[in-house]
DNA sequence: CAACTTACAAACATTCATGTATGTTTGCGG
DNA sequence: CCGCAAACATACATGAATGTTTGTAAGTTG
């Protein structure tokens, strides 16, 4: 086939990202095939090869795609300055809302959740996430205690504690919603949730 | 090979599954050959499919024996009756030291969380542990309704919101906990929080 | 103590997925 | 406008992995 334009070559780029995400996410990452990614968005196994080293890359280029077409990254929310409970309980309702908003969004994280096996190849991958979490953790911990010194939460809270409460709350509430997503919303039943714990911290 | 006796037979069934555990758990369900767990269990293919009708059905034999050897199971937590607010934690609590102190179900449960992908042939599974998770939150809600109507829970907590929050937290501890299980105790810490939040909810 | 079946091993057939190598236009920079 | 390389398609080589079939020696039942 004759040689596209830059633009053109972007776009079947696209093209193999979506098809590569809808995939992923109807048979899971190791039962789907390349070929199948191919075939899904027009192309063959060459154009996958072109744009991207092996599966495992494209993999990576789906991710880095998703969390930087994302209105809220965690990425985001690790920069936020944080002055008062609520501002920690709008960042994470932020979050909820885009989950809940944006359908690809939506997919790519019940594709990690469900139906990704991360393994050793996939290693890099796993250790972002543990990092981004870990680092999410510490830094509520450092807001908490901050807000804890200005008098916006009891003295007698353990901190560490509250940011590990934190943490499980929202794993739970996502892994609780991707699971069965009509059960209840995300943003209005989860949010409630995480703004009653907040109060709770409160003096 | 000779043929083997009647007790050696459920041996090597048993070798074959603890074969697959360890396999699942280092190189993911669907990375892991059946060769290899042959191999690992020093016998052939040949073995497995005598014991087992194929992949699918080994890793369900491989979760209803670990759910059978369990000393607590989610099930038993099902049919326990719950007089108190302590009562509920005392399950979960339960729960979480069985997690703690045996390597075999701690595996298993890092295995079904992190390297498993639910498609479609998993999908028996994938429904089981859904309804589970289900029933024990719709138990929580009728127990803490119970207990609201009994005056050991304050008349304005909302019981399903409370349900929710138990759920979320129980799944949010055991995820991150599973995910890096040095991090913290998850007895220890993981009860603590579970008791700060039944606590929230006394009168 | 036969006859039958169990509990596998070994060999076979087949499909499928990956990686790579090569071919073919044609857009694009000089 | 010319040549190189971009952007793929096509073909090939290879290696798994699965399911199935057949063989077989020894337990087990009557």
């Amino acid at each position: 086939m004759a040689r596209k334009t830059k633009a053109e070559a972007e776009q079947t780029r696209q093209d193999i990202l979506d098809a590569a995400l809808e995939l992923f996410h109807e048979r899971g990452y190791s039962r789907t095939t390349l070929d199948q990614i191919a075939r899904k968005a027009g192309v063959t196994r060459g154009a996958i090869y072109w744009h991207f080293k092996d599966k495992v890359d494209l993999f990576v280029g789906l991710k880095d795609e998703i969390e930087g077409s994302a209105g809220i990254r965690l990425e985001d929310l690790l920069q936020m300055p944080v002055a008062s409970l609520t501002d920690i309980q709008d960042g994470l309702l932020r979050y909820f809302r885009q989950m809940e908003a944006d359908q690809r969004f939506r997919r790519y994280f019940e594709t990690v959740f469900f139906r990704t096996e991360f393994t050793d190849d996939l290693l890099a991958l796993r250790e972002q996430y543990q990092n981004k979490l870990h680092r999410r953790q510490q830094k509520d911990e450092d807001d908490l205690r901050r807000l804890q010194q200005a008098g916006q939460v009891r003295a007698d809270v353990d901190c560490v504690q509250a940011a590990l409460a934190l943490r499980a709350l929202m794993i739970g509430l996502l892994h609780t919603w991707l699971m069965d997503s009509e059960a209840f919303s995300l943003a209005e039943q989860g949010g409630a949730l995480l703004g009653d714990f907040l109060k709770s911290l409160q003096p």
